[in-house]
Formats: structure tokens, sequence, C-alpha cells
DNA sequence: GCCTTTTGACCACCA
DNA sequence: ATGGTGGTCAAAAGG
């Protein structure tokens, strides 16, 4: 973790390599912020700044960030009731106001290059060149984009109000993305600038709890500059969770089962990254998930979408067990609706109230949010 | 025996 | 063409 200690962002607007966008905001007085997409697979996908630190503490299967200090373990356990996953829950240090003013791009600093071309600033960071391997990396990014760094430490001094706190840490970021792209599955994006993302979609997360915001590939194209508040943008939605572990039933935090196929170390980080996939018959969900070495959550991605509910778990949820059978949400269920997901949804949702109550669709416990686009609103 | 994790090999992609 | 990287496969091991 330590080690990266300064992401640097990369900015490229006109290479054709690379680009990537993303935008982010960060809600909570967390920072978060995130980003994502990029264009090329590999190099961007990880896109890891240094920057994250949450800790998180396993202790009772439930990770619990902190960033600086300041925060209140216990948020996601506290609150039974809600599930454990419970993904709108707000955690304890934070207020919903706050997460939801959000949108808040980058503040200033973060925009540098304004988004002037079509562009946004999206953040690319490098992962590797800069941390501390610079090996051999350099070579690949810089090349067209100019790329700015800023250098968080992994704590930030004391960013801790809204909307001081930008970036900073992160403590873990969500991906997911879907694609369909080529290459086998789909996790990369290759190239597809901005322009190009048409199939995949990935959201990302950093943040304490790490909150996701799905990108749609669609739409992001252009908009994501103006990611600024809502509008037209971003399709990306937010959703928190919190690092996920597994919990009785063996799933983890998010609901779902996933079973772990493989794990790597990737170049940039000392990290290791694990892959899983969904359990469930049919459903080729997959995750990345990147761990400190201490065993937290850095980063997670999650490629394509559960096309079935959560698995019902023994117990659980006070609140949500009120469908049985719930399903509901689930998106069309059943054929891979990687061709029609979400369609758009153009905003994010963040918060947790907000979301909830206002559409009732997404509530249905939550579950499915993940896949669904539903972005309620930002 | 079932299911999950582990882990090195293998493969695809890209520079 | 070659090699580096990331992602996946699958055998083996563990629970
Ligand atoms: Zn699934």
């Amino acid at each position: 973790m330590a080690s990266s200690a300064s992401a640097s962002l990369t900015t490229c607007l006109d290479s054709p390599s690379n680009f990537s966008l993303s935008t982010y905001f960060m809600t909570s007085s967390s920072p978060s912020f995130t980003s994502l997409l990029s264009g090329n697979d590999k190099y961007m996908d990880n896109q890891s700044w240094g920057l994250y630190d949450h800790g998180t503490n396993d202790r009772n299967g439930i990770e619990i960030p902190n960033f600086l200090s300041s925060q209140p373990p216990a948020l996601p356990l506290s609150p039974p009731p809600v599930s454990p996953s419970s993904y709108w829950a707000i955690p304890p240090g934070l207020s919903p106001a706050e997460l939801l003013d959000s949108p808040v791009l980058f503040p200033t600093s973060y925009a540098p290059a304004s988004p002037t071309s079509g562009t946004f600033a999206g953040e690319s960071f490098n992962w590797r060149s800069n941390s501390n391997d610079n090996q051999r990396g350099v070579s690949g990014e810089e090349k067209d984009c100019s790329d700015f760094s800023f250098q968080t430490q992994t704590r930030p001094p004391a960013i801790s109000s809204s909307s001081s706190s930008l970036f900073q840490s992160s403590s873990n970021s969500v991906v997911v993305e879907k694609s369909l792209k080529r290459k086998h599955e789909g996790w990369d994006f290759n190239q597809l600038k901005q322009a190009d993302f048409s199939s995949d979609q990935k959201t990302a997360v950093k943040s304490e709890f790490a909150t996701v915001q799905s990108f749609s590939s669609e739409l992001v194209p252009l908009q994501a500059n103006m990611k600024n508040s809502s509008a037209p943008q971003p399709s990306y939605s937010q959703y928190n969770q919190a690092g996920q572990y597994m919990r009785e039933n063996g799933r983890s935090e998010d609901g779902y089962k996933w079973r772990k196929y493989g794990q790597k170390q990737v170049k940039g980080s000392e990290n290791p990254r694990s892959y899983y996939k969904c359990t469930y018959p049919n459903c080729s969900t997959k995750k990345k998930v990147e761990r400190s070495l201490d065993g937290h959550i850095t980063e997670i991605v999650y490629k394509g979408s559960h096309d079935h509910p959560k698995p019902l778990s023994t117990r659980r949820s006070s609140s949500q067990s009120v469908h049985p059978s719930g399903d509901e949400i689930s998106d069309q269920s059943g054929a891979p609706m990687e061709s029609g997901m979400m369609k758009e949804d153009s905003s994010i949702s963040l918060g947790e109230d907000d979301i909830d109550h206002s559409s009732p669709i997404s509530n249905s416990g939550g579950e499915d949010n993940e896949n669904e686009p539903d972005a309620n609103r930002w």
C-alpha cells in the first residue's frame, strides 16, 4: 500500500491508445473518486492509484474502512437489519447528504486539462510506472497523453470534510466492467477510447466504503466531462459497498457467491489480484478483487451483471427478506444481458437514501443494484 | 463426495 | 516475431 503514494493521472485525449476517462466524484466525506476507464485493457484496468488506504477490518467479516482515522468503524455491521450488504446504508460517519452531493468532480486540481476536448479529464493513473517500479514501465504511459500526477499520500492529511476531500485516499475501489467485446471475456476494454466504449461498461468505485460507479460505455463518451451533476452524463451509478468477505453462507458482502478461479500479481502494485466468478448457474459475472497485503480490499472490478437475484440467505435481512421470492429486478434474466443491458441510466446513484426511497425498483433490497443500472439519481 | 481455494500453465492481446 | 501482461483453465489440495 504504501507503495504508491502518488498517483498520476494521465489524460490522454488524442492518443489513440490511451485515454481514459472517467469520472469521478466523490461522495461522502471521504473521497472517492475513481476513474476508470480506459482504453487499453491492460493498462487501464488497473488503475491503481496508490491512494487507497482504507482500512478494513475484518473482524466481523466486514471491512471497515478507515481512512483517516476519523472514522468510526462500524458501519457495516451495525445495521443488521438492513442486510449486511446494504449498499445503501449509510455508514456512520457519513451523512447522506454528503453523499449526495457528490458529483463533484474533481476539484479543480483534478481537472487538469479541462475536458476541453471532449474528453474528460479522465484519469488514468499509471499504475505502474510511477509508482515504484519504473522499470519498464515507463515506456508506455506517457505517450501522448499528458499526465498529471498528484500525490496523495496514503493518508491524506485531513481532509475529511466533504468538500475538501476530494480524492484522497480511497479505500477501496470497485470497478465494474461489462463488456462483451473481444478478448476472452471482456474485462478489458481495449482501446476504446471514449468513443469506443461501446460495449463495455465498467463501474468503478473507490472510496472507503467502496462506492461503485458504473459506467456505461455508451454514454460515456463524451459526456464524461460533463458530469457535472447530473445530467447527461455519465451513466455511472454509484453504490457503496463495503468490502467483501464471506459471511455465513459463503456469500460475500455483496450478497452473491463467488468462486475464485485465479490470482495474479499485477505489475504495478504489490497487491495480488484475485479473480472470482459468480457461482450461480449460468451466471457469468466475474469480479476482480485487489487486496492489500493485509487483506483489505483496495479495488474491486466487476464484469458483467448477474441475471439472477441473489442467493437467498439463510437469514438476512430483516429488511429485505420481505419478499422471499424476490427477484424481481434482475435484469431480464436469462440471457446475458450484455447486449442490452443497461441502457441508460445515466445517472448515478449514489446515496443511499436517495435511491432507495425513490425508486422502488432499485430497492429491492438493494440487491441487484449492481447490475442494474438503476442509477437513480444523483 | 462436493465445493472452494490454490497455483502454475496456458492463452490472448498488444507494444 | 517476440516478449510482457493480464486473464483464464484446470489439476491438486483443503475443508
Ligand atoms: Zn451471478
